[in-house]
DNA sequence: GATGAATGAGTATTCATTCAT
DNA sequence: CATGAATGAATACTCATTCAT
């Protein structure tokens, strides 16, 4: 089990060292060279793990993309009164907020080359989207049950545009050193979201 | 006159030729070579319009940042009533639907790279959002100081959502063929933001 | 004794595996992990029984070399008349065929790649073309002492020549589907050998 | 013109340096960078004039083919008489035999990789030998008709066997410090070839 | 201005061999 | 004896850029 645990070692550590390395070069400029000796191990212990460049890069991106769905699913989960409701979408915002600021390099990686590697990696982000926008469109449907949300607009349209307020806020709020020093982003980003900006 | 024309003509015949090959082959696959051949010019000729193959880029880039930028402008200028300004929005919105069609290889191109190239494309990408934001904010303090809108939310935050939530939808709508088939996407979209989520 | 059995059953089966994987793809495409694998052992043993790579390469070239060295020994043999003499030849022409026939695999890797490894082996080549037309040489000179064949020539280049005419004919006509369908291939080849060309 | 001179210059000096490094070398062993360090021009002008590698090889392994055929060629053109004929079959013994000795290199490098490389080399093998056996058969066939050679042996067979004992003779000629130093060699082949070597 | 031949730096990947278990 | 995880040297090929014509 030594060997189990060995090879599991070389493997995270490759991870890692792979999050680091692209999130600061871009996948482009980082060399394979560059990984492994970040994470301490022979070139071609590389290839023991990963069939190539680019599978370590995807295995990379695609946990980030589960970390932003399960956020998602955990919104409706086990929720049946509108007060339940409010908290837990409050709740899945706070939760994002969290998850960009915890995991600043791999927000960075998926969001500096999420695009543009090739057609299986486009595949991927849009696979990702759809699959985020059906999980919001899901939570949307299950407030207009609830009695909460209005009923006159598309789902998945207005899935799209909270997925897209999102990431934009909380991509700006990590990177850009002007953002407005909001402490209480998420709340706000829920307000706007569910009474819009028309003047009460 | 006729040199210059001629030297105008190779200079936009590069650049059309770089927009359409770096939207099919992304930035990195697409070669020098590919664009002069696409544009029918030899090889260095392309040195004596731009100083590197990413200088190219940045110009395209640059077209694009200012085309979106200018349909954000548009929206506040010479308006001083409620009816006026709810108007100019919802033709912003609509300038914005019809740019994304209307210049699909420019957007897939810019989303497509837009990060992951070089310390400088982030800088303008980063510097475009922050002045897209600002533009996107001085409409919304136009907005509240019309009695319009209300003004307990951090504009710049609001801004950038807005941002989020136009991209992303316009994005999706252009290149995920599941994207759901609404015609009046734009009303709906300027709907959501002004009344929110919230059932009336 | 079992594990001396053991070993040789590994030794052996790596031998054949090597003959089958070299014979298939060429020694350079042939990969060590290749022959193990072929053979049911680990990598690493392979290391056990072979000192390296090309040793097992040329183990298996020398058995071919062998293999046909032994046909030219069988020829003079106790012989004494011309009739044996004859009818030996006769017999080693036939053998040889055999063995063409037989060990495909040998053939095709030792004329694949007999030349072009490295210089261990090309003088491994060398010596057994010198050796082979050693053995014919004699075999010729017996021939002449018989007072059957002429003894103006030099016995070391017809030698060569004898091997070459047969190593030539009995390859195409292993390797090359246009090959005159002759039936009676070593018989015909005696003949020329003896006779010449000229018309009677 | 100046170019077009130039380019061929940099093509002849490529190919020279090729045939003295691979022929010392291998194929294998030599590199793309030791032909061009050879040659007297940068790596990449290796690739503006063969698409890979293995292309400058197929190359020089055609010219020395062509070589050869020629000289088989030349043979039987214009020959009506048997007199004529004998004496153009021991020039082009001489012919061959002088070209093994002035393309040294050449006959060094195709008999030392002319297999064991890919499919395609093998095939320009495998072509080469049939192409050279027609032609010697149709030597034969003229010597046939001019009532000079038998007729009971398969000319196709004949030419192999012919191909193949000048090959093995010139190459060890060439190559073995030991091979007898015989002066007349390509008369003595011929008389094997015409006569035999039964005792008159 | 325009050309395109020449340059040479840069990198993913393979695979023979070793050695700790 | 046997294993197979780990090692790291080695190399063809691409392509941005230059510069002589």
């Amino acid at each position: 089990m030594g060997a189990k645990v060995a090879r599991d070692n070389r493997r995270t550590r490759l991870l890692n060292a792979a999050r680091e390395v692209f999130s600061q070069k871009g996948f482009h400029a980082a060399t394979v060279d560059d990984i492994t000796k970040a994470a301490g191990v022979a070139r071609g212990t590389f290839y023991l793990y990963f069939a190539e460049k680019p599978a370590i890069f995807y295995e990379l991106m695609q946990s980030f993309f589960e970390l932003v769905t399960d956020a998602g699913l955990a919104i409706s989960q086990d929720v049946d009164t509108k007060e339940a409701y409010f908290i837990r979408v409050q709740e899945g915002a706070r939760r994002l907020a969290h998850l960009f600021r915890d995991n600043r390099d791999l927000v960075r990686l998926a969001y500096r080359e999420s695009m543009g590697m090739d057609e299986r990696l486009e595949r991927m982000v849009r696979n990702f989207y759809r699959r985020l926008a059906e999980v919001e469109a899901q939570n949307i449907r299950l407030g207009v049950s609830l009695g909460l949300l209005r009923d006159d607009l598309d789902p998945m349209l207005v899935a799209y545009a909270h997925v897209g307020m999102m990431e934009r806020v909380f991509l700006q709020w990590q990177f850009d050193r002007s953002f407005p020093p909001v402490s209480d982003l998420e709340i706000q980003l829920v307000q706007l979201a569910y009474f819009g900006l028309k003047k009460q």
